[in-house]
DNA sequence: GCCGTTTTCGGCCCGACTGTTTTCAGTCG
């Protein structure tokens, strides 16, 4: 882990305590504040200290003097004196417990101070021995609710790839738009922020007859356990995984609704924030002028009475777009329709399960100009991959094809492995004769920096881009060691691409770095890594982390058409 | 603890649902 996400731990962990000591609630939320910046900010927090200083780190917004100092001496001694301090007066215990969601602060204490509990196992024992229910303003549901939640913590501890819930999120979408009462349905929350990852799913629609609508989704065939259900709001989960709020709000007040629903959290209050200054006053109701309603049924209004431009929801993580929209200088995001082909898609020929020949077809069908066919190198014997002899067989299949469909839509293509020494797969001849060379780290010790490693492969002439920069796998294996900013600075120089890959399990580079990336005037590639022809959609990820990543169309080297991707190809060479 | 074309002090987003409270506290998003 590195110093921003440790850091922004311990002061998650630092508000978690003084929660539970019932301290001054706004001091806690100046430290989940700095807590969510950390974990955005995209310089190492010790690099910006050691060029900016202590200065610096004041100037970083929810900053001042107290909590720059504490990031200071968190940098001189690995930790610092108020975490230590508060920390000490809370057993270990209770800091785990108030992870669990559904039970806060309130109520551990209560626990605490009248019943010893001190963790789990503690709490566990007064559910059972009926201790808990009989405090002050606890009873028998309250106390079955906390239980449910306990179990439900373990179930769903993680939260779920985007492109895993997909499909699931599209279809209740379309059961739901069929009820005989609902005019319209939106889902919001991140997925509609298409964050890559989703903890659960908010869904939005309009009707006059709240109560029959949220009845019948919350008795949804996969339905386990429900949570809550009113008239306007239905709270449940599904399948013992995935938790689902559906809102029920009048046709005047869905926009509104919509862009509060959508979120994030940071970006509404900072938003809110704005509005108030200026008079306003935003609910999900509407927005109101002394005490008149003024705006509400469309989501552009909200943003458009306030005189800011409509804030794309990808972008809303309040990471400088409430400043953007309001100078009018927003990026003008790229589209899915803005692709012209995948430049990382596996064939038959090494781990793949699609024929070049399924692949041509596909790429027609998808309204693509070109498919770049990149199978692994030599060395990766676990995923199939090509020998020389076996890569130039592959290339006059692809001449074959293309000759046939009398244009170029296979391009000759290979994800090279790079070596332990940094040195590639191929020889430089072999990599001469294909159109389009991304190179990628596959195997690495945990220790190793491979860092240097990547840096010799942007060296290497032939080699276009650099495949998932990070190697980290979506809540299955964290990032290699590799110092990102100096790959890119690198990248820069040397005139290579980077790779958003945008398997669902990688989405590599993420959307903090690709912005990064853009920051520094670097190209970026949208490859699916997809290994076979069902796969190939998820170039509406990669799509999506662009858009994350403040991406217009220029910045992505796949909206280029064939005849110029070819010709910027060989002149990077 | 932060922050300021209203402010260096006094604010800090707003509302729904639940359960046990007969008027509200806790939790969530």
């Amino acid at each position: 882990m590195d110093h921003n996400k440790r850091l922004a731990r311990m002061f998650d962990t630092l508000a978690d305590a003084l929660e539970f000591l019932d301290e001054n609630p706004f001091k806690i939320r100046a430290y989940r504040k700095v807590a969510r910046f950390l974990e955005n900010f995209p310089e190492d927090i010790e690099e910006y200290y050691k060029e900016h200083g202590y200065e610096g780190l004041k100037s970083l917004p929810g900053v001042g003097e107290k909590i720059a100092g504490k990031i200071e001496e968190y940098l001189k001694r690995g930790t610092f004196k108020k975490y230590e301090e508060v920390t000490s007066k809370v057993p270990e215990g209770i800091l785990k417990l108030l992870e669990i969601p559904g039970i806060g602060p309130k109520t551990i204490k209560h626990a605490y101070d009248e019943l010893g509990v001190k963790n789990l196992d503690d709490l566990k024992r007064v559910i059972e021995d009926g201790s808990l229910a009989k405090l002050k303003g606890m009873g028998p549901k309250k106390v079955e609710n906390i239980k449910k939640s306990i179990e439900l913590y373990f179930k769903m501890q993680d939260r779920i790839p985007l492109g895993e819930i997909y499909p699931f999120v599209e279809n209740l979408k379309k059961w739901i738009s069929s009820f005989e009462h609902v005019k319209k349905v939106e889902v919001c929350g991140s997925y509609r922020r298409r964050k890559e990852t989703v903890g659960d799913i908010d869904i939005l629609c309009v009707s006059i007859h709240g109560h029959e609508v949220i009845d019948k989704f919350v008795h949804h065939p996969d339905v386990t356990r429900i949570l809550a259900q009113g008239e306007t709001k239905g709270s449940c989960i599904f399948n013992d995984r995935i938790q689902v709020d559906l809102r029920v709000v009048p046709e005047e007040s869905f926009g509104a609704a919509l862009q509060y629903f959508t979120g994030s959290k940071q970006h509404n209050v900072h938003l809110r924030t704005l509005a108030k200054q200026m008079g306003y006053k935003i609910s999900e109701y509407g927005v109101f002028k002394e005490g008149k309603k003024v705006a509400g049924e469309k989501e552009e209004d909200v943003y458009g009475i306030l005189g800011l431009d409509f804030i794309p929801p990808e972008l809303r993580e309040d990471r400088g777009e409430i400043e953007k929209a309001m100078q009018h200088e927003l990026p003008h995001l790229i589209e899915r329709k803005d692709i012209k082909g995948d430049l990382h898609v596996h064939s038959k020929y090494s781990d793949g399960t699609a024929t070049l020949e399924e692949l041509a077809k596909k790429a027609l069908e998808m309204n693509y100009e070109y498919i770049a066919v990149c199978d692994h190198s030599q060395s990766a014997k676990y995923a199939g991959g090509l020998t020389i002899e076996k890569l130039k067989e592959k290339n006059r299949e692809i001449e074959k094809i293309n000759e046939k469909y009398g244009k170029q839509i296979l391009l000759k293509g290979a994800e090279v492995d790079i070596l332990q020494d940094g040195s590639l797969d191929y020889p430089d001849e072999v990599l001469r004769e294909l159109d389009f060379v991304v190179a990628s780290v596959h195997t690495w010790s945990k220790y190793e920096d491979v860092t240097p490693r990547i840096l010799k492969a942007l060296q290497n002439p032939y080699v276009h881009a650099i495949g998932h920069p990070t190697g980290r796998l979506i809540g299955k294996r964290e990032p290699y060691r590799v110092d990102l900013e100096r790959v890119l600075e690198t990248a820069r120089k040397e005139r290579k691409f980077i790779e958003i890959n945008s398997h669902y399990e990688r989405l590599d580079l993420n959307d903090i770095w690709s912005k990064r990336a853009k920051e520094l005037g670097i190209k970026l590639t949208i490859g699916t890594d997809a290994h076979q022809l069902g796969q190939l959609w998820m170039m509406d990820l990669g799509v999506y982390v662009s858009r994350r990543g403040w991406l217009e169309k220029d910045d992505v080297l796949n909206t280029l058409s064939l005849n110029e991707l070819l010709k910027i190809l060989k002149q990077r060479r």
